[in-house]
Order: C-alpha cells, then structure tokens, then sequence
DNA sequence: AGTGTCACCTGAACCTCATTCGGAATTTTT
DNA sequence: AAAAATTCCGAATGAGGTTCAGGTGACACT
C-alpha cells in the first residue's frame, strides 16, 4: 500500500480528478502531459472512475444570473415527526431546487433554491407554509456569493 | 420578441442548456435529434453559450461519498463589523471549502463545507474560532442528502 | 407588394482526438 | 526467484467535432 493508499487512489488518480473537476475538456493528451502518462493511460482511469462511481457524470455548469436564476436563498425548515420524505419530496421535481439535506441542530431540513424573482421565492414559501408537517421556516437570501464551486478533489492536512 | 425572451433564449436554447447541465458528454448528433437540429447547428448554439459565459464550463462531478469527503456541514459565521472579504476569504484556497455566501438573517456568512471526517471538521472549526473578527459559529451537519444537484435551466410557473 | 438584408439551418468535407489492440515493463503474489 | 497480474506505451482505426459554402425563411424598408 504505497503507491494507492486507503480510497485505492494514488497521486495521480487525485491530480487527474482535480484537472477534471476544473476543466473535463481538455483532452486525454495535455491531461497526459500534465499528469505524466499517455493518452491511453490516461483514457483507462478515466474510465475506471465513471465505471466505479468517482466520476458520477461530466455536466454544463450554467451560470445562474446569465440563465435567468439571480435569487438565491437557503431555507431551515421545522417539520413535525419526521415526515421530510413524504411532504418535502414532491418538491424535488422543481427545477428551483437545489439541495434538499436533513441537519442536525434546531432545525431538520435544509433547502437550497435558486430562482427568477422574489416572487417565484414567495410562491415556494407559501406552498410550504400549506404543508400540514411543516411547522416553522427560516429563509437566509443570500446578498452575495464570493466561492461556489463543485465538490473538490483535494484534502487539506490541518 | 416571439421566438426569443427576454434572456435571448428561445425554447430549444433552453433545452439544450437543459439537457447539457444533465450530461454534457452526448454528441451533438444526440442532442440534434431531441431538439430537431442538425449537429452543426447545435454546435454553433453551444459555442454560444460558452462564449456569452452562459455555460461557465464543464467540469466532472466526484462523488464525494466515493473520493474520501463524506462530512457535509453546512456554518453560520457572525462576524464583527463586515470583515468578511479580510478574514473568511483566506479560507478560499482549501478544497474543503465550496461555497461562501452573504446572506441576510441573524447572520453575516453562511459556509457549504466537505470534509473526510470529523476531526477534520473539528480543526477547521478551532480555525475559525481563532479568526479575531468570528463572533459566533452555528453548525448544521448533514445527516443524509436527499438531493444535490447542479444549477439547473428550467423553470416553474407558479 | 416587392426587394434587400440578416440570421439560421443543412449537407458534405476535413481533421483532430477518442478508442482499441498487441506487446513491453513494472509491480505484486506465491 | 519465478509467475501472474496490472499498468503502461506506440501505432492504427474510427467516430465525432469543426469548418465551410450554399440554401431557406423571416423581417424590414421602400
């Protein structure tokens, strides 16, 4: 266990994944150049992570305010018993929605919604008032975003 | 101002976006065929948007549970004054960190957080902690994720 | 209504790059 | 140390990205 440590990855499988993240544009040559490995090689792990699951997929990232979407807003929503999955999963379907998380604290569900207007927000808050389980929301509009990025490949050491 | 909106999208212009924030590995030949365009033609759209920055990039989406970061944690910093561009952006620079945001409330920043375990998390909290200008720090770890996805195009009438 | 302009799409051609294959080298196992 | 497995490289093939010239439709202006 020298080379691939605990997660099966070696330096390079990390470096390739971080170039990846970044930019899965670039071909399999200046990837190879920068990792130092042929195109070939460079090809097959790719592939092993997609067939393994470490590459879930290779998507467009749109930007949010050239694409309609300039409202962004974080929402800490009380619910009764633990009836998340049912109310809380029709809301899954809108294209609104962004991250639907259970937290610990003093709330249990957190929402990520990303949207046109403060009406459209509006709207979504009034259709979780009407949920039956639904007993208190705390919306946080965010003002200004200085990072927002994908998940990362690296690890720091603190 | 029929075909166009106000965004200088037409419908197959919101497809397309659709269907590349999905899986921007199809070729354009695909992609022609669902929206009723010949590959060029879908080319062309595409370079569009890269170029008007509505397309940010494309970038490959890691399974955080599958490269060594299952800890999502979601802070609340208050900060004394608006210290936030000074201190909390040296924070920037670690992998760890994917988003960070202003947002309005009972608190100044709100920070998206993915580590490898809770050690981790734990000196990353001491870190912030010993920034002079913290005032206070509310930690919501996620407990499962029940949908996480990037920005996506369409939109909601509600 | 006729005509010019412009934006967009199509089909063919080219050319880069992804993908596959056999063989060599390195590592791991017995 | 020998053998097995894994990983790598270089060359060949083929798919698909990219460009170009030409055609079509919509719109505006006279």
């Amino acid at each position: 266990m020298t080379l691939k440590d605990t997660q099966g990855l070696d330096a390079i499988d990390r470096k390739l994944l971080g170039l990846l993240s970044e930019d899965a544009e670039q071909s399999y040559a200046t990837l190879g150049d920068k990792v130092g490995l042929s195109p070939p090689a460079v090809h097959e792990r790719v592939k092993r992570y997609k067939a393994s699951g470490r590459i879930s997929g290779v998507t467009a990232q749109l930007d949010p305010m050239m694409t309609g979407k300039p409202f962004l807003a974080f929402l800490h929503v009380d619910t009764t018993g633990w009836g998340k999955s049912t109310a809380m999963m029709e809301l899954r379907d809108l294209p609104e929605l962004e991250e639907i998380h259970s937290v610990t604290g003093d709330t249990c569900m957190l929402l990520k919604v990303r949207m046109q207007d403060s009406k459209a927000m509006e709207a979504l808050l009034k259709r979780l008032y009407d949920m039956p389980d639904v007993v208190s929301t705390k919306t946080y509009v965010a003002l200004s975003t200085y990072l927002e990025r994908p998940v990362q490949a690296g690890i720091t050491e603190f």
